[in-house]
Formats: structure tokens, sequence, C-alpha cells
DNA sequence: GAATTGACGTTGCTATGGCAACATTTGGAG
DNA sequence: CTCCAAATGTTGCCATAGCAACGTCAATTC
């Protein structure tokens, strides 16, 4: 298992913690491993959730099937995310497919062991139990940005919020982007050529500048006039 | 507390639960009740949580500020509602602001009392954890549903996908709209008459009709058509 | 170095849908 | 019943943005 430190480490359910209470919790909590090899589906739509997993090594994405047929990827997972931890919807079915990515080590808890009492008060159970919450939490809030993105009524909102949120602090005008121009496009909602053509627009108006992912913002308080009219 | 018992059989929490049991709880975890009139604001963003609250009576709103200065509901909540339960962000500060839009009661827990042992090792505990994470399961998955309509390309695809979604079984084919025009169109982030534009155009292409709020299915088939290609 | 591929930018055409302005309906209030 | 207000339907105008098709650039392969 301390092989696996460094993944465990990033993960959100051991935030804060040393590395002996992570060893400690995972013996605690009966984790078993898995591997699989790229291409598994391990978990179908429709089936139902009883444990979460950490990836350990490799990658897995989660995918929902929408009524027209296509396929959204709702989550991408690397070393070190939780994942499963919010497919107990009331049926307690999976809404989602999970597939491995790449060759992939997960390691699994019983839910049960995560919210039930371990019987030796650790404090620790109950600063788990808080990461859980505050894992899922930031999941919910991620996804409510997303929604105010694409509620704005023009592609150039759209854009310019999303920009916005992803400086690191309020001071800060230089953005690398996570996506590359299609990705970014279908997280926003909005066409590819359309994206590029806005971004041309707003360098020719020298609000902003930009070179494949690296964009900087030279003119905070137009841009933000183009938010708020 | 007894006169609150249909509040509290409604919340997401107490699910499955019997009378006694959700009594015992409220007694164990310490609730406390607080009472406020109209147009009270319980939280102001920005401010950290450390409890979730119950709706006993009136209703609430937590809305929270876009970076243009527009507001936007992000929940609405009744008797039974649970609220709270997502404000503990990593950094614990609330991204939403919480108003009182009637006069209003509410039953408070320390979010430690919820997570933590009580010492009694009561099986009613573990169920109410496991409640919450189903509770809050739920919320994201509604929020995943709203992200699918947004996402979809055109006005006439995102009213269908939400439309479908609103029967009660897969072979119902009368839908009662909870929403009003206006509330729909927002909520699908979209034009009022736009949208009423396309359900009249719907409705003389004969694969739905429509009044006010009551809708129903003529062509389904047809209408699953419109949504794959 | 030629060729291939993938990411990105550019542009003309056109449908979609936002907007505004007005018409119609409905459900109370008096 | 009459009036009023709120909700909803209707329509013309036009900007936005989707779409397709193509051009450019850089990296990689052979």
């Amino acid at each position: 298992m301390t092989i696996y430190l460094p993944a465990l480490r990033r993960c959100s359910l051991f935030h804060n913690m040393a590395d002996e209470t992570i060893l400690k919790l995972c013996q605690c909590l009966g984790g078993t491993i898995r591997q699989y090899p790229r291409g598994t589906i391990l978990l179908l739509a429709g089936q139902p959730v009883n444990s979460a997993g950490i990836v350990l090594t490799g990658q897995l994405h989660a995918e929902q099937q929408t009524l027209g047929g296509e396929h959204i990827i709702v989550a991408n997972h690397t070393a070190g995310s939780l994942f499963g931890d919010i497919l107990m919807s009331g049926s307690r079915l999976s809404p989602v497919t999970l597939t491995a990515t790449t060759n992939l080590t997960v390691l699994y808890f019983a839910m049960e062991t995560i919210l039930g009492d371990c019987g030796q008060h650790c404090q620790c159970h109950l600063q788990l139990r808080q990461n859980l919450l505050v894992g899922i939490s930031e999941k919910f809030w991620a996804q409510q940005k997303k929604i105010g993105y694409l509620s704005m009524p023009s592609l150039r909102r759209k854009l310019l919020s999303y920009l916005l949120d992803q400086r690191t602090t309020d001071s800060d005008l230089d953005i690398f982007l996570p996506y590359n121009r299609e990705e970014l496009a279908s997280y926003l909602g909005v066409n590819r050529s359309a994206l590029s053509r806005e971004l041309g627009r707003l360098q020719k108006e020298g609000i902003l500048t930009f070179h494949k992912r690296q964009i900087t913002i030279l003119d905070l308080s137009r841009l933000l006039t183009q938010l708020s009219r």
C-alpha cells in the first residue's frame, strides 16, 4: 500500500492527514485493490453502487448516455481521484458508466465503512467523513459554476465569465487553459469555430491576447463591462 | 418538536425512518430551532458554515451573485428541505446568500454531530449519514440533468429533452410543468417568447399539445427523432 | 526533407433565437 | 359585471452563432 501513498495523499478523502493516519485508515476501512486493463467497464449505468473507489494508477471516466444517444463525459478521474461517492442516488442505481481509459489500479471502500462507526472512536474517522462531504460539495459547486457559464446569453459572456474564474487570484491576468479549443468549446456548449472567432474579436478589441492555451487579459475593466451589460 | 413531524418526515435526512427514530435523532443531534421574519438574511455569501438546517415552516432561497452583478437562484427550500449540507466547500465559505422569502422556522444541526459518533452506536446514525449522502447525490444529479438541457444545441432540443425527463414513467404522455413560462425559460436558459414560439411550432407539427402548464405528447416517436438527429 | 496529422484560425452563408412590441387570455378584486 | 394585472401567445426584425469548408502552423513519422 505504501507504494501508492503519492496517489492517496492527493485524494480529497485524506486531505490534511498525516501519512500514518492515511495508512491506518486504509487498513481500518478494509479497502481492496483491483486492477483492470484499459477499456474495461467498471460499472454499467443502471447498476447499483455500494462502494467508492480511489484511482491509484491510470485513468477512468464516467459517461452518461443522453436521450439522443450521444455520450457526454461527466467526469475524468486520474490518480488520487475519488469516484463513486455520489453514485448513490435515491434508488442507488448509477446514472453513469465507468470505463478505464488506461490500465488502471483502484482502491475500493465499502461506503458503509466510511459512514459507519469503526468502533474505535478514532478522531480520524470524523475527519474522513468531513473530507468526504467537502469533496462532494466541491463537485457540486464546480458544476454550479458550469451552469453559470452555460446560462449566459451570449458566447462572449460564456467565455469571459469562464476566463475570469480561471484566474488563480483576483489580480492575476494570465490564464493557462486546461482544455484545448475543441474541449473548451464543448465545455461551454458552443461551436469551436465560433469560439475561435470570438477570441479573435476580443483580441482585436484589445481586451485580451492569446497564444494557444495561454491567455492574457489586457483590459480587465473593459472586460468586466462586457459582462454586466 | 412533535408539531413539526410532518415537515421532518418529508426531509431527506429522515427518509425511511419511524417517527420515534426521527424524534430521538433530533434530540440526540441537539438541534436548535430558530425563527425569522420574512426577508431576513440567514447567511451572507462568503461567510463560513458549520451547520445544516431543515425548513420547518415557511420558505427560503439560496442565491448567488454572478460576476455581472445579477442574482441567480440556486435553490428554493420549502418545508422539509435540507439546506447548508453542501455549503461546506474546501474553504468552508458559502458561495450563496440565504434569504427567508416568508416567515420562517428552521431546525439547525451542527454538521459535526451528524458526521461524528454520538457514542451510542445507534443504527439510526448510520442510516442518517447514508440519507445525507443520498440527499446530496440527488442534488448533484438534478444539476447534471440541467447541464444536459443547457448543453443541447437548439431550443427545441433543450425543451424536448426536458419534457421527456418530466414524465413520471416512460410510457406517460402527460406532463404538468412545475414552472410557468417565464420560469421554464429561465431554467432552460432561453428567451421566454422564443420558448412560446417553439411550443407553438411543436403543436402545429402535431408532436404535442398544451394548455398552460399541461402538456400532452401526441407523437412520441417523432419527438424522439427530433432529439437524435 | 517530404508527407501526414492534429490543433487552431478564418470566413461566407444562413438558421436560430433574442428582443421588443403588441395581442389575447385568465383569474381575481372591487 | 367591469376592470386590472399577470401570464401567455404572436410576430417582425436582425444579431448571434452554428456549420462547413478551407487555410495555416507545428510536431511527428518515415
